[in-house]
DNA sequence: GTACATTTGTTCGTATGTATA
DNA sequence: GTATACATACGAACAAATGTA
C-alpha cells in the first residue's frame, strides 16, 4: 500500500512519554506546520484553545509555542496572537 | 581613598560558597534594599526576573523571598507582587 | 461611543519528581 | 535521612491591547 510507513504523530499528549509535555506540544505544532495543516501567516490555535484541545495548561502551553518562537517558526504578535512565519 | 574598605558582594551567585544558594540571593536582595537600590513601596524584581539574572531556579528564587518576607523586609500581594516595606 | 469577548503578558501559589551533598 | 536545588506542570488571577457587536 503507498501509506507511508513512518506513523505520523497521534498529535496526542502522551502523559507516559518522558519527554517534557511542553516539547510533545511543541512538536505536534512542529509537524502541522511542516505538513502544512497551519499556514504560513495564519494564526497557530490561541494559547487557550491548547489548553483545551490538548489538555495542558497554560504556562505548559505557552512554553510550546516559546520553543517554536525560539526556532523562528512562528511570531508573536502582543494582544493579538501567534502567526506561523513566512518562508 | 574614601571607599569602603567592606566590599559589596558582587551581587551574583558563588556555586563554590557553602552557603545555600537562597540565603545568598535572600543577602543581595537585603543588601539592594539596604543600599536603597530597591526602594520601599516598590516591587521587587519578580520571580522570573531572579531566575534569568541570578540563574536559579524559581524554587530557590521564592525560597529567598521568603526570607525577607520573614524578615518583615517585604510584603508580598498574591498575584500583584513583592514589594519593599514600608519604614 | 460603549460594552464585551478574545488574546497575550505577567505574577503568584502549589505540587511532584529527580539529583546531589 | 535531611536539606538544597532544579525542572516540570498544574491552577488562578489580573492587566493591557485588540477586535467586534
Amino acid at each position: 500500500m503507498l501509506v507511508s510507513n513512518v506513523y505520523s504523530m497521534a498529535d496526542e499528549i502522551d502523559r507516559w512519554n518522558p519527554e517534557p509535555v511542553y516539547l510533545q506540544l511543541a512538536a505536534i505544532l512542529r509537524g502541522q506546520i511542516e505538513r502544512g495543516e497551519l499556514v504560513p501567516r495564519q494564526p497557530l490555535p490561541s494559547e487557550s484553545y491548547l489548553v483545551g484541545h490538548y489538555g495542558v495548561s497554560r504556562g505548559t502551553a505557552r512554553r510550546a509555542v516559546e520553543v517554536l518562537r525560539d526556532q523562528g517558526l512562528v511570531v508573536t504578535i502582543p494582544q493579538r496572537g501567534t502567526y506561523v512565519s513566512e518562508r
